[in-house]
RNA sequence: GGCGCAUUCGUCUAGGGGUUUAGGACACCUCCCUCUCAAGGAGGAGAUCACCGGUUCGAAUCCGGUAUGCGCUACCA
């Protein structure tokens, strides 16, 4: 690689942060960082029918949370600009009328409708759909004559009429196309935008674009690229394209299946971490067992060489078992600022509790463990932070045990408690292991009971420790409570 | 329909002619640890490498065909 790398990420602003594209963008940016080079943060807002509102900033905060940041950009400038597409549409005019002066495009003035009949008479006949060139050769003077009647025309490719179009993909290798199999495919629409085809080589050459790594769905219209480079007089970059994120059912991950866009991932209580390496592993490998990594250990590993050709999908238990790894990797101060807008964002908990940093701190450790998301954080220590707990009194009865004996071991346990004045987790042990065996109950059975009492599951943290936590007062009450329920 | 591409445990993958009785991870099962749940540790089960032919002394690995899947086939990207 003599040149420089310039890759460049290209959304096109008509949605959320799709995971598949971030992952694109991941893929850009890991090449640029591994090789010194640079990342371009190019916004093809081309269809201005389907442009929404405030999707340039989700995907910018998409990747900032990543942690992915680029080089030039609509909000940090750079040599290369503008980096919106729509502030270039000179560019692409000009390109267009260059083709057509040299007769490699023309101007074409068939309306949608005859397009559509068209089609529709091409799949009627299972003939392979596409335009039928009608104004390829049109005179100088029928387009004049066309333009006074105040159509607007389209400019379309000439593409070759035979031959083929080869190339080498980085990772597909050689693929080979025939010219016949593509129509004349539109470069600028009748509204003045260009099409992403020829915006597209036009930028990727202004920008000096290396490399364009993208998804595999894009390697059928590479030959259309290829061929405007030719037309255009422009070096062509090296293709890069790598497989697709799929769904359960083998389809392009898309809407339907679920979450996609990486800002859920985040709002479900995802790391930004897990996210980075979990996506990075799709379709990509570094070894036979190497899965951890972090964003440092990727940028050094990463090779576009060790990009796989089939797509893959996204398979939510491995994500949340990885995510459970970052969490549990993460120190105490890190654990409790990432659950800080999760447990706000609680509001069935008491607010004053939560602000207690000290009380919170103090919970997090028994749950850091336990935890698949930082959502789930939430989940699993609201007991400690309601007023009443809501259960079903039968939870309280021990295995094998009855009603009666609950009640009579809890009352036991009451009664032990009630002067301790050290409510620490030995202690606790301490003077409750012994009165099991008084009870002639098993230590599991006494401490189940307690644990429903105390925190309304059957399922917790550690009795002794979250009975610490919890504090005499709370933990007396609660059995207080439990006792009448009995 | 046409064109392109792909196909290794349920899933993500390693492996690119003999080192493979095909390795790892998630999920699953068993056991250990243990006050529950996790976490952790030790095991287990799970893939005739899509199928059929060919090349070769030898093929998951090379070639051809078939099947299946996916993508593209817009004045969308």
């Amino acid at each position: 690689m003599t040149q420089p790398v310039r890759v460049r990420f290209a959304p096109s602003p008509t949605g959320y942060p799709h995971v598949g594209n971030i992952r694109t963008a991941m893929f850009n940016w890991l090449l640029a960082r591994h090789t010194g080079g640079k990342l371009i943060l190019r916004i093809e807002d081309t269809d201005v029918a389907r442009k929404v509102e405030g999707a340039v900033k989700a995907i910018m905060e998409g990747l900032s949370w990543l942690g992915i940041d680029w080089d030039e950009g609509p909000d940090i400038g750079g040599d290369y600009g503008p980096y919106y597409q729509s502030q270039r549409l000179e560019l692409y005019k000009e390109a267009a009328e260059r083709l057509v002066e040299q007769g490699d495009a023309y101007y074409c003035y068939c309306s949608p409708e005859r397009l559509e009949e068209m089609r529709a008479g091409q799949v009627k006949l299972k003939q392979p759909p596409g335009y039928d060139r009608l104004c390829r050769d049109l005179t100088r003077d029928e387009c004049a004559r066309r333009e006074a009647e105040g159509i607007r025309p389209v400019v379309r490719f000439k593409t070759p009429l035979d031959g083929q179009t080869p190339y080498d993909d980085v990772i597909w290798g050689r693929v080979v196309i025939e010219n016949s199999t593509l129509d004349d495919f539109v470069l600028l629409k009748s509204d003045g935008y260009p099409t992403y085809h020829l915006a597209n080589v036009v930028d990727d050459h202004a920008m000096e674009i290396s490399h364009v790594i993208r998804a595999e769905e894009w390697i059928s219209s590479t030959p259309r690229h290829l061929l405007l480079y030719q037309a255009l007089g422009f070096e062509p970059p090296l293709y890069v394209h790598h497989p697709m994120i799929l769904g359960p059912d083998r389809a392009k991950l898309s809407k339907r299946h679920g979450a996609v866009s990486i800002l859920d991932y985040r709002d479900m209580g995802y790391l930004p971490q897990t996210m980075f390496n979990f996506l990075s592993l799709i379709g990509w490998s570094l070894d036979d067992k190497t899965e951890l990594m972090t964003r440092q250990e990727l940028v050094d590993n990463f090779s576009l060489e060790r990009i796989g050709k089939t797509g893959a999908i996204f398979n939510r238990e491995k994500l949340d078992w990885m995510n459970g790894v970052y969490i549990r990797k993460l120190t105490a101060d890190e654990f409790f600022a990432a659950v800080q807008p999760y447990l706000m964002d609680d509001l069935d908990a008491g607010k004053a509790l939560i602000s207690d940093e000290e009380y919170v701190r103090a919970i997090l450790p028994l749950v850091q463990e336990r935890a698949k998301t930082l959502l789930e954080v939430a989940e699993l220590t609201r007991f400690f932070f309601v007023d009443q707990l809501d259960y079903d009194a039968g939870l309280l009865i021990g295995k094998n045990m009855d009603a009666a004996a609950t009640l009579k071991a809890l009352k036991a346990a009451q009664d032990k408690l009630t002067p301790l004045s050290i409510f620490d987790p030995d202690s606790l042990e301490a003077v409750l292991r012994p009165l099991a065996a008084e009870l002639g109950l098993k230590a599991g059975q006494l401490f189940s009971v307690l644990r429903v009492a105390v925190t309304g599951r059957v399922a917790a943290p550690p009795l002794f420790a979250t009975m610490a936590v919890l504090g005499k007062e709370r933990c007396m009450k609660r059995i207080e409570v439990a006792l009448k329920m009995l």
